[in-house]
RNA sequence: GGCCCCAUCGUCUAACGGUUAGGACAUCGGCUUUUCAAGCCGGUAACCAGGGUUCGAUUCCCUGUGGGGUCACCA
């Protein structure tokens, strides 16, 4: 762990236009972990809603909530439409102006939506390069960008004007982000040199791909930190397992896998980082959501299950025959179950050492397997202790004796 | 296509010039003449290609190839 007393400031900063996504997530979790490992810091949350069209407050909310259910808790808010952020932006840009680094130019109309007036930054078209901790060293020519545009108005800032203008002004040490920015990264460089701003240091991180290689999106299927949480996936694995796309800990050769939030903060290192993306793999999170479920109580244990798995919900219809081909054993079945009372009924170790015997005596493929699938429908599933608990007795014969 | 980034088992990764290329997930087999899971034991499985540099390259450099990102008056 580098600690030190060095002051450090840094912000995670969705746009409220969309859910948390995983990959959010992981942006906003390595910015909390670096901010942690030292003394003097601050990680802040901001809102950038300047997009009034397309930003939705339940899209802030989600990702509020979601940081929270992750447990990453920010030490300051700021939101870009508010009113003195939005005072600041225009003070900034009337500098630039009034500098000549920036200017009003009048513009053609291409489509639908366009200015007739915007500004732009006079843009020399130097070289940038910037040391990035996470890439090394990254260089752009600037040249091709032109005088680019900063804002529709005095009052509308684009986005990259905003960002700048709120990074220098919050005094943002560390900018950690996704590395589909690096791109944006130039131009705020040139516009923090307009404003006479310090650099942050930049680190982009790699994306979060598919399984086919490309970006992860919502077409994915679950993406969003709260389809995570309906399927029953628990905070501290859905953490432990993004923490661990793309990095690795190396301190003394550890080949620890399990870390809760405190390791993480005391073996993280930003630089260490992976350069290149990580596919997203739901059965490693499946391992590590396992390992947590089993640091659980038992009832909590059952009712994650029960989560899991929609066919707790509801009753199997149509069970392939070819998954039941034998019920000779379920009738026997089902009066070794009716004997169990239904205070015992919930523990699967009971229920299982009243069917133990029978089923070991007739072959337990033979008795476990069709009661198994007789009460899920299903070719993999939990245990059918397990299930016939979570079910209850009187759910768990009704489904028995529907089969027969 | 321009620009930028990247490249070790199927996947996530370790290695920082000399290793039988290690671990985890997944997979296969065993413990267990077929419950699921878990557990333990064991197996299969990788340095993108070609040039350099070097006594020696997975590691350093170049080129190629492949993959990804980005090209807004969105963020």
């Amino acid at each position: 762990m580098n600690s030190s007393s060095q002051t450090v400031r840094v912000r995670f900063a969705p746009s409220p236009t969309g859910p948390l996504h995983i990959g959010g997530a992981r942006t906003a979790l390595f910015n909390y972990l670096f901010a942690k490992q030292h003394e003097n810091s601050k990680f802040i949350l901001r809102i950038d809603d300047t997009d009034t069209a397309r930003s939705k407050p339940e899209f802030e909310e989600n990702i509020l909530a979601g940081l929270d259910w992750l447990g990453l808790k920010h030490d300051e808010i700021y939101h870009q439409s508010s009113p003195d952020r939005k005072k600041l932006y225009r003070t900034k840009l009337e500098e630039l102006i009034k500098q000549d680094k920036a200017y009003i130019s009048q513009e053609e109309i291409k489509k639908e939506g366009d200015r007739s007036e915007v500004i732009r930054l006079r843009n020399s078209g130097q070289k940038v390069t910037w040391q990035d901790l996470i890439k090394d060293e990254i260089s752009f020519d600037t040249a091709e960008l032109k005088d680019f545009v900063i804002a529709k108005s005095l009052d509308e800032p684009v986005y990259h004007f905003a960002s700048v203008v709120d990074d220098m002004d919050l005094q943002i040490t560390h900018v950690i982000r996704g590395e589909d920015h690096i791109s944006n990264t130039p131009r705020q460089i040139l516009i923090a040199e307009a404003l006479g701003a310090t650099l942050p240091i930049y680190a982009h991180i790699p994306l979060i791909l598919a399984t086919d290689r490309s970006k992860l999106s919502k077409r994915h299927g679950a993406t969003s930190v709260f389809d995570f949480k309906k399927l029953g996936y628990l905070p501290e694995a859905v953490l432990n397992f993004i923490a661990t796309l793309g990095w690795s800990p190396q301190a003394q050769k550890l080949e620890q896998e399990i870390f809760n939030l405190e390791e993480l903060v005391k073996y993280f290192d930003l630089t260490k980082v992976q350069k290149s993306g990580a596919i997203f793999n739901l059965e490693k999170l499946n391992w590590f959501n396992k390992e947590y479920l089993k640091k659980l109580p038992e009832s909590e244990q059952l009712e994650k299950i029960k989560q899991e798995h929609e066919f707790f919900a509801t009753k199997p219809e149509n069970i392939a025959p070819e998954l039941l081909k034998n019920t000779e054993y379920l009738p026997e079945v089902i009066k070794i179950l009716e004997t169990i009372p239904e205070s015992d009924f919930a523990d699967p170790e009971k229920i299982k050492s009243a069917i133990w015997d029978f089923a070991t005596e007739k072959g337990r493929g033979a008795v476990l397997w069709p009661m198994r699938v007789a009460l899920t429908g299903q070719a993999k599933s939990p245990d059918p202790f397990t299930v016939a608990a979570i079910l209850g007795k009187t759910e768990s014969l009704e489904r028995l004796r529907s089969v027969i």
